[in-house]
DNA sequence: TATAAATGTAAAGTAAGCTTGACAACGAAA
DNA sequence: TTTCGTTGTCAAGCTTACTTTACATTTATA
């Protein structure tokens, strides 16, 4: 699943790590994301959402198969 | 985390068993969704909100701990 | 009431999200 | 060029989402 959670981050001025330290969750899981190694939880998408100020959706691009 | 999954699911008239194989989960999957016994995947959460028609925020009510 | 449909749930196993630790690679700045 | 901040990634392990099987309980209907 495709995200936007770098281009988040960078608009925010933070690093992997500062972010990371923020949500609760190890600098790899975030830098794994932003690869698209894997899906996030649903808790840490929500995380993710509320930290951004937006929705789900404008972060995560679901394409169904 | 707290869900509307039943109350959605009765509102398309469908059963578990029926719910689960348009998501291509199992039974006992939307069963203890239902109930609250896990939090789903970024992925079930999408799948939801797609046969829903609605948004994830709208059927999981995220309260951060 | 009897019978079937729908739901709850337990146990054991698999798959995937996430952690810790460690080290390499890259870019910027001294 | 050396140093440091940042990021990529690997391996091993833990946790949790989800499966399969199976059976009990509740709800609806004949």
């Amino acid at each position: 699943m495709e995200n936007l959670v770098r281009e988040k981050r960078m608009a925010l001025g933070m690093t992997q790590d500062e972010l990371s330290i923020r949500l609760d969750v190890s600098r790899q899981t975030i830098s794994s994301l932003e690869k698209g190694r894997y899906n996030p939880s649903i808790t840490l998408a929500f995380k993710l959402s509320k930290l951004f100020q937006c929705t789900i959706e404008e972060i995560f691009i679901y394409e169904e198969e």
